[in-house]
DNA sequence: CTTAATTAAATTGTATACAATTTATATCAG
DNA sequence: CTGATATAAATTGTATACAATTTAATTAAG
C-alpha cells in the first residue's frame, strides 16, 4: 500500500463514490434512452412522481441540486411535455412544478427499470441493498456538524 | 415505503452514490481552494503523483474519464505549471504526462488533506474505510458481465 | 406606510462529463 | 510498398454542477 502519508487513488472514498455513480449511470444510459431521459432528468422525475406539485427549492433539497442546475433542466422537461412550471399565486417567488398526464404515463414504463439495471452484471441485489443503507447513513452524517 | 413497484428516490443506490460524492466534494472545496484545484483536478494529480510519465489513455482508465474530459483538464493543469504534456517520440499518437517540480511540491501540501476532510463531521473513519471496500467491490463487479 | 433585510428563481461564468466525430499516427494484410 | 484497419487525442455539441450575482417578491423593523 506504500507510505501511509502518500495519497493513493485507491484510498479515496469520494473517488470511489464518484466513479461508482458514473459507472452505474453508464448502465442506465441505454435503458433511459428509450424514455429519452438523462440520469439527472430521470431522478428529477422520480422525485416529482413521488411528490407532485412542489417547488424548485424543495426539489433542490431532495436532489442536492441548486436552481442553477434545476432551472434549465426543468425547462427542458417542460419542453418535453412531462411537467408544467407555474408561479405560485400565493407567493410569486415560488415556482410550482406539476407532472402532466404525459409525465404520469412515463412513470409506468419507468417502473420496469430497476429490475433491468444490474441484470447483466455480477452485482447481487442483496449486496447493493446492504451497501445502500450504509451510504445513506454516511450521507446523513456529512451534513451534521460534530457537537 | 409504499408500493413495491413504485419508484422512490430513497431506493436509488446510484442516486445515493451520486449525492454522496457531490456532498463530499463540497467538503473538499474549501480545502482544495488553498491549492487552487477543483476536485477532478485533485484526483488527476493524485493519479499522476502515484504514476508519473503516463499517457492520457492510462489516466482515463484509472479515473474512468475519456479524452473529451481529460484533454481540456490537462491543458489547464499544464497552464498552471503543475504538469507537462509531450508527444511520445516512439509513438506520436500518445501524449505523455509528467509532473513538474512545482507539481511535486504541491504533493507535500496535499498529503495533509485527508485528515482534514471529515474533521468537523460525524463521519467515523473506521466506518468510511469499511464502506470504501464495499463500494470498490461493487465498482469491480459493474464492469464484469455475468458468465 | 416605507425602507431594509430576506427569500426563491433565474442568470452568468467556469469546469466538468460524455457521445460522436475528426485528425494524426501506427499497424496489418495482401 | 499500399490501401484497409486500428488506435490515441483532440474536437464538437449537449447536458450537467455550482459559485456568485441579479431580479422579483415577501417580510420585518422602525
Amino acid at each position: 500500500m506504500g507510505n501511509k502519508n502518500t495519497l493513493k487513488l485507491d484510498d479515496q472514498l469520494c473517488f470511489a463514490f464518484y466513479a461508482c455513480s458514473r459507472e452505474i449511470m453508464k448502465l442506465y444510459r441505454p435503458i433511459l434512452q428509450d424514455l429519452n431521459l438523462t440520469y439527472t432528468q430521470y431522478i428529477t422525475m422520480i422525485a416529482l412522481w413521488e411528490q407532485d406539485n412542489t417547488t424548485v427549492k424543495d426539489l433542490g433539497q431532495r436532489l442536492y441540486l441548486d436552481s442553477g442546475t434545476l432551472t434549465p433542466l426543468l425547462k427542458k422537461l417542460e419542453a418535453m411535455g412531462l411537467i408544467k412550471r407555474t408561479r405560485d399565486q400565493h407567493d410569486e417567488r415560488n415556482v410550482l412544478i406539476t407532472v402532466t398526464p404525459e409525465g404520469r404515463e412515463m412513470e409506468q414504463a419507468a417502473n420496469e427499470i430497476p429490475c433491468k439495471l444490474f441484470q447483466d452484471t455480477e452485482v447481487e441485489l442483496e449486496d447493493a441493498k446492504q451497501l445502500h443503507a450504509q451510504v445513506q447513513n454516511l450521507l446523513n452524517k456529512i451534513g451534521s456538524k460534530k457537537s
